[in-house]
DNA sequence: ACAAGGTACCATATATTGCAAGGTACTATT
DNA sequence: AATAGTACCTTGCAATATATGGTACCTTGT
């Protein structure tokens, strides 16, 4: 197994890993178990985590499922990334960057927006 | 008032408000309405979040108290940060940036540890 | 004197979401 | 037949940001 640190911060993590398989399925279909193993690479994830999610991201019209056998387990569930998921896909990551820049700014004494020309 | 969009996701800042508020307190000591301004300018935060924030700081002994009055106003609750805290600040702005690494990693499809070399 | 608005604090209830723990079932290997 | 790996799922719990509503002080305008 990949297992990054699982001491990383839990907290860091809500509404990041949503963003983690919608990114994932835009590159390809994948199934639950193969998208734990993709982000395990990079962040700690619980199996625990993926299937309450992708079901919520069914839910909510982000995603698409179907059905494939495998040779070598029981059958598969593929999961696809529909158009609206491709929207939020996009949201998704412009308030993280825009979110993972303010912390920067932040940690970093960066003050950007008005320094010395705030008209108010 | 600086407010950066609301709009921002809401999860992403869990934990991280904790990280961002002990950066602040190490840099000099703060009451809790100035600490919602100076965080505002980069993340959206709203003041409901930052008195049980700080709460819980007090609580685990990451930050201790004290009182002042002022001019223009109630008194204020100055905050400082303990030595545990200091420690785990440094631990949290680690796991931050592994962290942050981690999903820019995901993002940009650059899978940085065993690529070949995987004894396994 | 009094109302309004800004400063500054606080508590409670709610929603979201990651995870642990436990379960099912298929296939291949021992 | 037993074990291990693959692959799916559900339930209950814990953590935390926020909305909402409240208290109280000070200044300014009327």
């Amino acid at each position: 197994m990949y297992t990054v640190s699982d001491t990383m911060n839990t907290q860091f993590k809500k509404g990041v890993l949503e963003l983690c398989v919608l990114v994932l399925l835009d590159r390809k279909d994948c199934y639950g178990y193969e998208m734990v193993e993709e982000i395990s690479r990079n962040i700690f994830i619980s199996e625990g985590t993926i299937y309450p999610l992708l079901k919520r991201l069914k839910t909510e019209g982000l995603v698409i499922s179907y059905l494939k056998e495998s040779q070598d387990g029981p059958p598969r569930k593929y999961y696809q990334i529909t158009e609206l998921g491709k929207e939020k896909k996009e949201k998704l990551v412009a308030e993280w960057n825009e979110f993972a820049m303010g912390v920067s700014n932040l940690l970093y004494n960066r003050n950007v927006d008005m320094e010395g020309n705030c008209d108010e």
